[in-house]
DNA sequence: ACATCCCGCCATCTC
DNA sequence: GAGATGGCGGGATGT
């Protein structure tokens, strides 16, 4: 415990990027039904806090659901094509009052969502309780992202900018603090999304100003394949290059201190303490040690106070997990995702 | 210096 | 009233 208590921060390892990362690769499974917002805090060795910030995004493109108080459910990568159908076309009603053709088998999952009660958009709750409420929602992360996702379904730019989506998100005329107050929500968005392989960070060839690459529906099927734990040889082939997002359970240990910052530290290490955990998690040699914890959603943890537990969970994962999908379903895995994407690749992913 | 974004306070909602 | 939720922005970290 103590020992860890000295142990340098680094800002990279408790991005939300690497938490949604952990979060997916806990919960992308078939077993999964319920999670509940404690359990995940603990398992995942954060504050709550992060965790609603992990569902709220997640929520917006339908990979979970809200069911209750402390509870969502996994609805799964399955889910996502419908939902950014459907935002589509919500996006270009919104900019055009068009709505785009929508072809036979787009219809079939689209009308599969529609029969059940999918928050896609605030004004879909029929009660509404309160003026106020409503407009604690328009500035919801939750809607932000989705707006966000809009913007590229809808926008015939390759390339999209943190500052362009501001704009685009917000009335013009928002003064400078609250503009800060926004972008600060899409630098959390758009890591959550390109943790997930949805959107790619890039910049712009002139200017050189950072941006945002819509990479669309092959590259979800690619990363929920990865979200399954994948084997070193899987795990390189397909991660991307960029950011090494999605190998590391990282978030249980330092917090950043209010003024103790360590200075000695330069630069990201890049595979330091998370690289004994993604080594054993992509080793099959080392897979099989215990056997799969019990989805315990009983037990209140302490956010923060669960490395140990965090470990063990993820080192399960990481050992049978790893083994039983990747042996048994991995290779048809992709095979079957990507069919299923395959239809939904021409309408949402750029070339 | 500027870009990025973690962290946790605290207002608000829900039970 | 207590606990759940999540907007918000200070300020630390990264480039």
């Amino acid at each position: 415990m103590e020992s860890l208590g000295r142990q340098s921060y680094s800002r990279k390892e408790k991005s939300l990027g690497v938490l949604v990362s952990n979060f997916l690769r806990l919960y992308n499974r078939d077993d999964v039904d319920l999670i509940g917002l404690d359990d995940a805090a603990g398992k995942l060795g954060v504050e709550r806090r992060r965790i609603y910030d992990v569902v709220n995004i997640l929520e917006s493109i339908g990979l979970v659901a809200r069911r209750g108080k402390n509870q969502y459910s996994w609805r799964g990568f399955g889910q996502v094509p419908p939902v950014l159908s459907l935002l589509k076309e919500e996006g270009m009603r919104e900019k055009f009052g068009i709505i785009p053709c929508v072809t036979n088998s787009e219809m079939v999952l689209y009308d599969q969502v529609r029969e059940e009660p999918l928050k896609l958009s605030p004004d879909d709750q029929e009660n509404s309780p309160s003026p106020k409420l409503d407009s604690k929602k328009e500035k919801s992360l939750w809607v932000l992202a989705q707006n966000f996702v809009k913007l590229f379904l809808c926008s015939d730019d390759d390339l999209i900018t943190l500052d362009g989506a501001t704009k685009a998100l917000l009335n013009v005329s928002q003064d400078p603090m609250n503009m800060r107050t926004k972008v600060r929500r899409l630098y959390d968005i758009a890591n959550v999304f390109s943790s997930m392989n949805l959107i790619e960070k890039t910049h712009i060839p002139e200017t050189k100003k950072p941006a945002y690459r819509w990479l669309g529906a092959k590259a979800i099927a690619i990363a929920e394949a990865r979200f399954l734990a994948a084997p070193a040889s899987l795990c390189d082939r397909i991660e991307p290059r960029k950011r090494a997002f999605g190998t590391e359970i990282t978030n249980f240990t330092t917090k950043r201190a209010k003024t103790d910052c360590s200075k000695d530290r330069k630069h990201y290490e890049s595979q330091n303490t998370c690289s004994v955990i993604k080594q054993e998690q992509c080793d099959s040699k080392t897979a099989v040690k215990r056997p799969l914890p019990p989805a315990d959603t009983s037990k209140k943890t302490n956010a923060g106070k669960s490395n140990n537990q965090s470990i063990d969970v993820l080192e399960n994962l990481s050992s049978a997990h790893t083994l039983q999908y990747c042996n048994h379903e991995l290779t048809g895995l992709l095979g079957h995702y990507t069919e299923t994407w395959r239809t939904w690749h021409a309408e949402f992913g750029r070339k």
